[in-house]
DNA sequence: ATAATATTAGTCAGGAATGGTCAAATTATG
DNA sequence: CATAATTTGACCATTCCTGACTAATATTAT
């Protein structure tokens, strides 16, 4: 699809890198200077896009000599985290956040795809819509309608 | 006998696109002067004619390099019950009834037991619970808290 | 040791570029 | 005529990108 965004290009590449190791430590004005950014953008980048929803820890260091470590845990392993996820979701998450959590499920394979579709459909923001009128009972149907809705498609994407 | 209006072109237009490729990404402000509309009747038109119930799955981005993205997917051979079953549902339902019909979808293996599980998690009274102060957020975190426990009740292995 | 300087990374607010929502106005349909 | 579908526009929300300013750490000078 079209990456148009240099945000976008960052992050492939950063992942990239991860792909092969599970921890990769980098210069924040390196990557800058590679794709002609201010550095800041690349804390955009990290704080976007490798979150702890997104099953990435970062730490880094200021000074000479400093960096910026990524690491990718893996929730299947991992026990802490995953009371960390269900600390960060606390009282009130939005549907984006939503999504990226259960995307990070899927992706370490806690979830299959099946299953996260049928999480996403759950957690949707037309189903959950909330105004004067509506009862319990009428935001179970919608959620409930949301889920069948999705299991009439096949899982037609990857990940397997 | 039907005139065609700008939303029936607007839908033929992207149905072309999507004719050849199953998925397709466009520019909202593109399309909306192709067609000499406001930029919001694509939402309209998506809304109404590219619904899931249609076959279609929809996701947006905002912002520079923003995008709708348009996924067109296959509907599963019996769709029948599915059918049955919304139209059952209706506007509103109970947690008793919701399980019983999510019982019914495991018992004719329409969905497997950890789906199923999900699917109660997501409808129980507890997460869907509201009271005047509640928003949609809130809602959305009870429903997602309560599956996350759900998946670690069971074992968090998809094989297991 | 301590202070000064250099070398990193972090924060924050703002502008630009998108798409989303909602309801009023208009038009089509039965 | 009554209702539903369409069309429009004002206002809102999100995402990206930038740069000025801040904070932390290491290195060097005194």
């Amino acid at each position: 699809m079209a990456e148009a965004n240099i945000s976008d290009l960052i992050e492939q590449y950063l992942k990239e890198i991860l792909s092969q190791d599970e921890i990769t430590e980098i210069k924040r004005s390196e990557i800058a200077s590679r794709f002609a950014v201010v550095p800041s953008q690349i804390n955009y980048v990290i704080n976007t896009r490798f979150t702890l929803q997104n099953g990435y820890i970062v730490e880094s260091k200021r000074g000479g000599g400093g960096y910026i470590r990524i690491e990718h845990v893996d929730l299947v392993d991992d026990t802490k985290i995953f009371d960390e996820l269900i600390d960060y979701i606390g009282d009130s998450i939005g549907n984006n956040n939503a999504d990226q959590i259960i995307t990070a499920l899927l992706e370490d394979k806690v979830v299959s795809e099946r299953e996260a579709n049928l999480m996403v459909a759950a957690i949707d923001k037309n189903s959950l819509r909330i105004s004067d009128k509506v009862s319990e009972n009428t935001v179970r149907a919608r959620v409930l309608v949301g889920m069948i809705n999705r299991l009439r498609f096949e899982s037609t994407n990857i990940h397997g």
